[in-house]
DNA sequence: ATTAAAGATTACCACAATGGTATGCTTTAT
DNA sequence: ATAAAGCATACCATTGTGGTAATCTTTAAT
């Protein structure tokens, strides 16, 4: 499949929810109410979006959550990470460049330059891209400006 | 992680190896050699591939395996969709669009976006260019003429 | 025709990751 | 003081993955 996390999912799913109120907090229940998802869901979501810098939260009574960042700075790269880690397509693609049959195998420094490119278009991806089908069709030709632009996005790539 | 399934990954170390010998068959046998794998997981590998038309079986005696196509030609969602099916990054971004919040959720439409780009990216990277570490250099800067070549490609979506 | 080398097919099982749930603790506005 | 909220931990069911085994079918060589 090639499939990202439901958790990762759902993160994107509450980091909308946050853009469409702007300044406004919400509420765990709140984004339970918004989003459909069950609060012991909701909790843990929040708990990586927090870790990860992506949300605040300010506890206590009348408290409640609201993005760090503006919208269009939120990298789908991040929220990815967020939840799963690392990106690595493969065994040795991570720091440790191992894995059962790396003896045999050539391909490992290969695939690094393929997770690179990965990691380059999920960071070129942000969330006002993700919220704005407009932006969609957009995403496909701007392709071409893609390479340029990316320099500036300067991925910390661990 | 963000990972491609480990079978997907022998999947290339294999056709890699069958590169490597060109017109020469390859029996279970050898690869299972050459790759370090045990028999019964290069049988499972091997059937996938020959069921995605991407290397050729002869059975008998003096039977092998061989590449069904140039490198070249081999693209890495090909292999991916061997072993994984369709490159779907959410539950909604499928044929059905459906999922348990859809209800509550507006960006199926989106990742169907994002999914399409992503397929794009991996449908521009062929075997020829995980074997050759020269050409991964040449991938990053190549993201420019991608859109162009792209459209060559005409990527069946489903 | 026989034989043996090879691939094809099917089924099974152990393990790890995912994701969903429950319980209790800490902070802070009122 | 109190109640509203977020925080932390631990647990468990389900699923997907990946590894293994045993058996059947095809075909070149003799
Ligand atoms: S070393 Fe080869 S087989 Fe192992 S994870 Fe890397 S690419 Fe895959
Ligand atoms: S509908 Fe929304 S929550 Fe459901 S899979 Fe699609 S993006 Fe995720």
């Amino acid at each position: 499949m090639l499939r990202i996390s439901k958790l990762t999912d759902y993160g994107i799913v509450v980091l909308d929810q946050l853009a469409q109120v702007g300044a406004v907090k919400l509420s765990a229940d709140d984004v339970a109410q918004r989003t459909g998802l069950a609060m012991p869901t909701v909790r843990k979501v929040m708990k990586s979006l927090v870790d990860a810098g992506l949300v605040l939260a300010q506890r206590g009574a009348k408290g409640g959550y609201r993005l760090a960042k503006a919208p269009h700075q939120v990298r789908v790269l991040d929220v990815v990470e967020a939840f799963e880690g690392p990106v690595s397509l493969t065994e040795c693609s991570t720091e440790t460049h191992r894995c059962d049959i790396t003896a045999h195998c050539s391909l490992s420094s290969s695939w690094g330059g393929i997770n690179q490119l990965l990691m380059k278009v999920l960071a070129r991806v942000t969330l006002d891209d993700v919220r704005t089908p407009a932006l969609q069709d957009q995403l496909y030709r701007d392709l071409v400006p893609l390479s340029s632009r990316i320099q500036l996005l300067n991925i910390d790539d661990e």
